[in-house]
DNA sequence: AATGAATGAGCCTTCATTCAT
DNA sequence: AATGAATGAAGGCTCATTCAT
């Protein structure tokens, strides 16, 4: 009564046991599910029915453990969070490559429908909304005010910069490329955000912006 | 009472006289309607029943006019979108400065509401996207370009400095103030991207990049 | 003003002169127009604004000489009836097959879905129903009549032969070849029926039916 | 009076339990409703809702069965049919009594409507006319065929008729008078056929033909 | 606890018909 | 007399949610 979840679709026809919802492992399978779907169609097309079809179990049971749709797309939602962990490096824009390419590392396909679909839902429930806020912006946000804090302890940030804009930065890029230009967010985006945007910005300051490798212009690529 | 098989419906509830929808006036009616509409619920539950109902008309009428629930919106949106004159100052910041500020006049409660339906819209309707790209995000990023364009003749673009990124910068910024945190963008916010971000970034001058008439890449043509 | 009607799309863009439905050639064009049409669709699908737009008229100028769609049909089905002339050949089959000639030779393409049109019409309206006797059943069975008088002066018909049947019989297998299987009616076919059924069926009576050209069995084809 | 925001409908109008489409009989409740209503209307004016409503079901339950009305009306069409059993009796004309009187016994009032549906609607969606061919018109035409076999084995065609009309003659003579001439088919009617008109026709017997087993074309196969 | 089945309330789109010019 | 425009009433199909087993 548990064994492998197994997702596969060999031929299950009938003689698989009917694991109940209670079951983590399960629960897991489902959310899966749910994340897929809001990633492939968005909050508003997402469909009980969809779910209910992928993940082999009836929209009853659903309802029996999430009261409705908004509910079970939260709870998925929220599972999914994965905090990026703090880093710590020896300068602010190093801090934030390696926070920044801890984001991206998590990224599958779907986490770029998944921003979308979060943004869509958060007008139709208030909880999606929190939860945009709670689990998608804030942790970044602390991380990045963390790094901001202890650059600023070495003195690194120009007098001059506004901190908060300073520490959005960084994540308004990934997400103009991710939605706007629906580009998928790649490693090189950080390098070039990391030197083309931030040690330039931080240059003019006391600490004055010490930068590894310095990439001239354009989209540059540290072949090392 | 409760007999009566048909026919009772007290003519033209409030006396409003039949406007076609051939009159420009009209037409903006309707538009002010669908703008409204998508900003306030989205794409998805934008429906043509509550277009009639605001709009005062009868869906036959709209299907008139419009072919399909998609066409309305692009026809809309394509209308509402004014293109910001091309500003022209003496240096970066400022013709940002004014382009920012040109860019968010327009901007009323509801404009948040339709970069989101425009989004979620891009995914279900290609016809959307194609507009979304052609007629909202490439004059602003063409105007920025031909700032840069500028800039970069009088040399005020450090060498390091992604000019991509730059220009997508103060675009990001808005964007992510207004999709993620919520927020309602101020002229304070333009002030604080420039002063705090485009300024600071920009310091290292010419000396720090390269001769001032280099027009590296993109469309950027020097004012000839 | 009434010209020759020249239905052609010869770039009738602004330059003609609006011919009034009261003129006679412009009301075959708008026959035409609905024969066709009800062909093509039948009688449901059948819709106005197909008409209006074919026959390049408004639908409120259709509704101003037709009060309803049920009567612009029923109007141009009348229009359209073509009564066989009247045969006189020297024997019955003989006189069937001029008859049945007559009558498929001013088929095109289209009658076939008017005869569906007109049986599907019927149920809906009774003035539909009431031409299709009156105008397809009629006029075709009476000349059937008076050729089945003739023969039986002649002793052509042996007195086992039900004779309203044998009136029946070539029109309905005509019938039954265009309705059923979707065949357009070949003038071989009315070979095949006077040859092949009507001959021999004369043959046990008195006047022993003569037959001109005696194809044995199958699909003859009298080559002259 | 006429506050009340929602939820009224005191269920269940008429105390029906609720039974589920998957029952046999609650299916062959609803296919009774699709043929009666089909014969009532035609193809294009049969809705779904008035199927639900008749049959006390909701369309969407409808549609959770039959994905479209395509579907279901030619599932219903489909049960409907029953292939007459193949009749042997001593004659063709006697075969052929046999077999038009078990074709016309199942005949209601409605069958006549139902052969007109399912011509209208052979127009609109190719599923239908495959189905009517298939299951309609196929298997009566192999019934007569086999009995033209067997007498073709017994020598009681005449070489001048044309085997296929004379295959067809009887149904289109039935045909006819349901469809062109608004008869109700009667045991009469084929009395009428098979004596006034098979039975003359084939009197010319073996001697007008050819050799007694002659397998000429056709599916016809002597028993053996 | 899981599920097959049912359903009210829409949603997009179309059609015959009527107005106002 | 002709037409551009408007519209109530459907019609096919879908969705979140609830029952009954």
């Amino acid at each position: 009564m548990s064994g492998g979840v197994a997702g596969h679709r060999t031929g299950r026809a009938r003689g698989l046991r009917k694991v109940p919802l209670s079951d983590p492992a399960r629960r897991r399978e489902v959310f899966d599910v749910v994340l897929a779907l809001l990633a492939e169609v968005g909050y508003e097309r997402f469909t009980m029915d969809l779910v209910a079809q992928r993940a082999r179990a009836s929209k009853a049971t659903l309802y029996q453990r999430w009261p409705s749709k908004a509910e079970l797309v939260v709870d998925a939602l929220q599972e999914h969070q994965q905090v990026a962990a703090g880093p710590e490096a020896g300068s602010y824009p190093d801090d934030l490559r390696r926070l920044l390419a801890a984001w991206l590392a998590g990224w599958t396909e779907r986490d770029r429908g998944l921003m979308l679909a979060l943004l869509e839902g958060s007008r139709r429930d208030p909880e999606v909304a929190r939860l945009r806020r709670e689990r998608l912006s804030r942790p970044l946000r602390q991380a990045a005010e963390a790094a901001l804090a202890r650059a600023r302890g070495r003195g690194e940030i120009p007098g001059q910069v506004d901190e908060e804009l300073l520490v959005e930065l960084p994540f308004a890029l990934v997400l103009t490329h991710v939605l706007v230009l629906d580009e998928q967010p790649s490693p090189e985006l950080v390098d070039r955000i990391v030197d083309g945007v931030l040690v330039p910005l931080l240059r003019g300051g006391p600490g004055a912006g010490r930068s590894p490798a310095v990439p001239a212009e354009g989209s540059a690529r540290p072949s090392a």
